[in-house]
DNA sequence: CTGAAAGCGCTTACAG
DNA sequence: CTGAAAGCGCTTACAG
């Protein structure tokens, strides 16, 4: 079913099923009606490909690279982005690629020859060993990173300044008298690093050695994360731990819990990325909010930005917050 | 830059050019070599758009509309979705609709509009008040439905009986010496309606009556869930707690946890989805895997039979699994 | 208010 | 092994 099929059905010609179909220039009222009536009878859909060919137009779609959309950090800023781009006419096409490097640039290859208008990397596992693939998507399309920052033209990135919202953490606590700050984290990042780097400072700048025993790195999940702190607590005096993400820190809370290890009493807990984990386990979990949503409302809006002529905004760090809840008062 | 642009610089015609991108038919291997250097150097991508149209193919994009993205229970359709058409050659358009009835029509009438080449609803929520989005859409292209029944040419059903689930949780409990029996539900959605009638199909065969006191509807979220629990648990006698979804059933821990309510001595809690909250939190919580990943995977490869002319199966059920941890035993 | 014709950027028989 | 030409299904000046 094409427009020439409609145009037959309705004895008029292409250019008018056209004109009702856009609802562009004057059609006469009554055949108007007569080609909608048509169309409505016959289901008929107009090509989106002949459409944007011939406009010289686009899909209006947005690549979307993330890392697992079953991490709550990763489907709140993929919710938000949908939402917000839905709002400038742009729809998202989702791929997640996981840890492999193949299936990360072929991802970035994919979107590109599907001819997406732009693409989006959400977090810093991006950052490093495919940085290339960026770079290159970079040369034929404009490429918006959530939460780190790669440098080029045609790059656009917002972030949270992870280094710093860390050694935040680490002074707080010590502020509140505790001493024995454990760093937790997962997967080696970018971000990782720099929250590895946040805590390191912190440590330094309250006047304490960083000692190699407090800073653990376990696998991802709950687990591996309750495992590796129980070992780090039967060696090392700890009164705090902080960790790179919430699902570590409910591994340690979970683990505290069922030694009658009391939070916050004995050991403090601090979560990383506020999500609704926090939240749902009790203690409540005290967690650093690192604003995704409100990183992906602004990359939203910074790629309409681009897309309407307005200048992008190249680089924009977003302030965090500490959320105090119970495990860390 | 078009594909004259690349024949013009290279010295070919287009037609050359169009068997070097796509590797077919005889070409010289200078030739080609040649060719392709033009195209890397300047950064050449085919339009796809032109493609499509031209070889009468489709972008192989499949729509999936869901209700939240940040559930637990639709990431894991999704990811899972993604991954398995991935493998078939497709890529995902992600709409997620929330609750607004008009959001719903809107994201069919996009993805149709962006021709895809099918639909997916991803849980019960659509049916029912958007089930005419859904027969619409059936007549223009093939729907998938995880998760809910509607009959229709054109739509193929993959779900789990949630009724014989939960009537299953009931009898278990019961089988246990468990008398009390309460059963929790946030969203009023088809789902919701299978699960009660599961219940209910449970208690009377476990020959005792259904009391209304024991049906408490509460808003989402853990927090509703955990006052929505205690209120109930301080009028009426309770020893086991059945709830719609795991996050209803992590606030109904949290607030036993607070009241030191002992689980399961006092109160046995059961989950639904078996998401990663079950492992999440302490005691470590029992749950129903209704097996979102299978029907997912098998959906992937019921879009693959369509379109291969196989026979796509209309309807699919798959089992469940009560999958037992601390909060019941 | 309406239509004939050119053109969007490709692919694909067809001819050589 | 290579190219001229038709055609995919639309939009959009242009002419009337």
């Amino acid at each position: 079913m094409t427009i020439y099929d409609i145009a037959k059905m309705a004895g008029v010609s292409i250019t008018t099923v056209s004109r009702v179909i856009n609802n562009s220039g004057y059609v006469n009222k009554d055949t108007k009606n007569r080609v909608l009536e048509v169309i409505k009878k016959s289901n008929y859909t107009p090509s989106k490909t002949a459409q944007v060919l011939s406009a010289g137009s686009t899909f209006r779609l947005i690549g979307i690279v993330c890392y697992n959309i079953e991490d709550l950090y990763y489907a709140k800023a993929v919710a938000v982005l949908e939402r917000e781009l839905r709002k400038y006419g742009y729809d998202i096409i989702l791929s997640c690629t996981g840890e492999s490097l193949k299936v990360r640039q072929n991802s970035v290859n994919m979107l590109i020859s599907k001819n997406v208008d732009a693409i989006i990397f959400i977090g810093s596992v991006f950052v490093g060993a495919t940085e290339d693939a960026i770079l290159n998507a970079a040369k034929r399309l404009p490429v918006f990173i959530i939460n780190a920052v790669v440098e080029g033209k045609n790059i656009f990135c917002a972030f949270c300044d992870e280094q710093e919202a860390l050694k935040h953490c680490v002074i707080k606590a010590y502020n509140k008298g505790r001493k024995d700050i454990l760093f937790m984290y997962d997967l080696d990042t970018y971000g990782s690093q720099k929250k590895l780097e946040g805590y390191k400072t912190g440590i330094l700048q309250c006047g304490k050695k960083i000692n190699e025993e407090y800073i653990i790195k376990c696998s991802p999940g709950v687990e591996a994360a309750s495992n590796a702190f129980l070992n780090a607590y039967k060696n090392t005096p700890i009164d705090t731990v902080i960790c790179s993400n919430d699902v570590t820190a409910a591994g340690v809370i979970n683990a505290a819990n069922k030694n009658k290890i009391p939070i916050p009493q004995k050991v403090a807990v601090i979560g990383y990325n506020n999500s609704m984990i926090a939240t749902s386990i009790y203690p409540a979990m005290t967690s650093l909010e690192n604003n995704v949503e409100k990183l992906s409302v602004f990359t939203a809006e910074n790629i309409n930005r681009y897309f309407n002529g307005e200048k992008a905004i190249k680089k924009y760090c977003i302030d965090f917050e500490l959320i105090i809840r119970e495990t860390f008062l």
